[in-house]
DNA sequence: GACCGTCAAGGTGCG
DNA sequence: CGCACCTTGACGGTC
């Protein structure tokens, strides 16, 4: 079981996702900006290996304009040993880690046109993991996509979509049950299809479910997951922030409530992801109960 | 140096 | 039909 939290660290001086406008794209800009995003990536890794935050969540904006064809740039060659140095610190540490391409990715569209550019983007961010030498249990973790009026048809789209994807996005593809539109028993119809894993998000579940208590939910989406190829089950955890909007993420960890979530997991062991406005803070402050219960080691695993 | 409108990309749902 | 929302910072033009 490891605990992180997504893309930006509050703590240091520095992100991994500064960017600059299209108008004011250049080689020499794009070169500079990767540069300062893999170093701060870095120090960001660093800061949680040091406290025992093992999963984390790698920013979508590593290298700006990464699908876009105004990005001509060999940024792959260019930077390969960057990137290497960053997957060998992962292994070494044995972190997790993951993408979540934002909502401009819906591989369901029935616009081809917004479906080329979801697969550009998501090869985009599978050759990351490629460059750091990963394995298939780092995860590009998207939603099924639009209902565009017809739930069975939108299904059907993503799942014939799905088969078209090159070999390397397709083994580190999951889904996440949302909490609008596609419930964990829609992504269970596509798991079935298809054989994707399902990312569990037990505050989308909340918002949207069929009356599957938490733990047994719990059980059929890491059903989908095969150990071997794919790891431990990922989840994103959340709460609803009180007196806000339903769906609203929490502001900060409600420490009550992650206890009372735990026993659902069993002993699932999975890699939990603190969707979490204060980011690292809560995700210190889980560390600190699941070490109080001893489902964690009381010390950060040793620096390789 | 501070301010603030705007930024590659989609889809839903409300008024 | 148009706009806010998801989610968010920070780019970069302007004064």
């Amino acid at each position: 079981m490891r605990i992180g939290y997504p893309c930006v660290n509050e703590t240091l001086d520095c992100t991994s996702a500064t960017t600059f406008r299209l108008a004011s794209y250049n080689d020499e800009r794009l070169v500079q900006t990767v540069a300062t995003n893999l170093a701060c990536l870095q120090r960001i890794l660093e800061y949680n290996v040091e406290r025992g935050l093992l999963f984390f969540r790698l920013s979508s904006g590593i290298v700006p304009f990464g699908s876009h064809p105004i990005n001509t740039y060999p940024w792959q060659h260019h930077f390969a040993a960057e990137f290497r140095q960053i997957g060998d610190y992962i292994k070494a540490n044995n972190m997790r880690v993951s993408f979540h391409p934002d909502q401009f990715v819906v591989l369901n569209s029935p616009d081809e046109g917004i479906v080329q550019r979801s697969i550009a983007e998501l090869v985009y961010q599978g050759s990351m993991f490629d460059l750091m030498e990963l394995d298939s249990k780092a995860k590009l973790q998207i939603h099924v996509g639009g209902l565009y009026g017809d739930r069975d048809l939108a299904i059907s789209r993503f799942i014939a979509t799905y088969r078209t994807l090159p070999e390397a996005v397709r083994v580190r593809l999951v889904i996440e049950n949302d909490d609008r539109l596609f419930s964990l028993q829609d992504c269970l119809r596509v798991h079935e299809a298809v054989g994707i894993p399902i990312l569990f998000d037990n505050f989308h579940h909340e918002c949207l479910n069929h009356g599957e208590p938490m733990a047994e939910a719990l059980q059929l989406a890491a059903g989908t997951w095969d150990p071997n190829l794919d790891g431990p089950l990922m989840m994103d955890y959340s709460s609803q922030q009180l007196g806000e909007r339903k769906g609203k993420h929490t502001s900060s960890l409600e420490e009550e409530l992650f206890r009372e979530f735990l026993p659902n997991v069993g002993n699932l062991e999975p890699d939990i992801m603190l969707e979490i406005k204060d980011k690292e803070a809560s995700a210190l402050r889980a560390v600190a109960i699941l070490r109080e219960l001893g489902r964690v080691p009381a010390l950060p695993e040793p620096t390789a």
